[in-house]
DNA sequence: TTTCATAGTATCCTATTTGTAACTACTTAC
DNA sequence: GTAAGTAGTTACAAATAGGATACTATGAAA
């Protein structure tokens, strides 16, 4: 930050990532929307099984994904009543950042089991 | 899980998002990778003034860092003694995961304040 | 001798996150 | 009536993360 010029641009950022964390943060948000995003629509225990996540979490999770408009809840009139769950079009803008965790997350399994 | 032929491949795009969450999780470790990776090499005091973090924790979040060999650790012969912590060539193969947030993180805030 | 600057560490505490297990409410099928 | 499947919720405990403050150790400067 010696730069003054790039200052303010560089607390953008900075919060700018901030931000972003602020939205996705935890341990099982963004495992949430990959799914939705990759593979379409689930239903609630459908999630909880994909996922591993328990009823608890998942509901918490899921209100607070609904809260940021990153997902959908759609109750079905089935008997039992159903209740799916999609990603929005606004959660696609995650996209980058998810497929880019995933890549990662690849090549970084090939490194250390290759170690 | 139950589609067996798919199962393999949704398990290791999920697992792999969670490596990557393992290794990168928490408020700080990609705030710090994104200063370093765009601004190169700073010493611990420079660190804790521009994220804001203090002590305790980024000696915490750089050791761990360290560890996943994301960040490198130099003692300067100066005196007082300085360290320099600066990101790793393989801390650029997550330049992707940060420049996505970021990006994200500012058009996130474009749209919530214009709301 | 005291003070300042370096880079941390130690102690203590709070807040948040995550997990487990049991439970509700509704409806269908047996 | 009982069991089973739907989608959650409640109560409680455990684990983790994060923060505030003060402290150590070193060497130079005043």
């Amino acid at each position: 930050m010696k730069n003054k010029s790039s200052g303010v641009a560089c607390e953008n950022v900075h919060s700018a990532i901030q931000d972003t964390l602020y939205v996705v943060n935890g341990k099982w948000k963004l495992l949430i929307l990959s799914i939705l995003v990759n593979e379409g629509t689930k239903r609630f225990g459908e999630l909880s099984r994909a996922s591993g996540i328990s009823p608890r979490i998942l509901s918490k999770e899921l209100h607070e994904l609904e809260m940021n408009q990153l997902v959908n809840r759609k109750v079905c009139d089935t008997k039992p009543v159903t209740v799916e769950y999609s990603s929005t079009e606004y959660a696609g803008t995650l996209k980058e950042v998810i497929d880019a965790m995933i890549r990662w997350g690849e090549n970084h399994r090939k490194k250390i089991t290759a170690q």
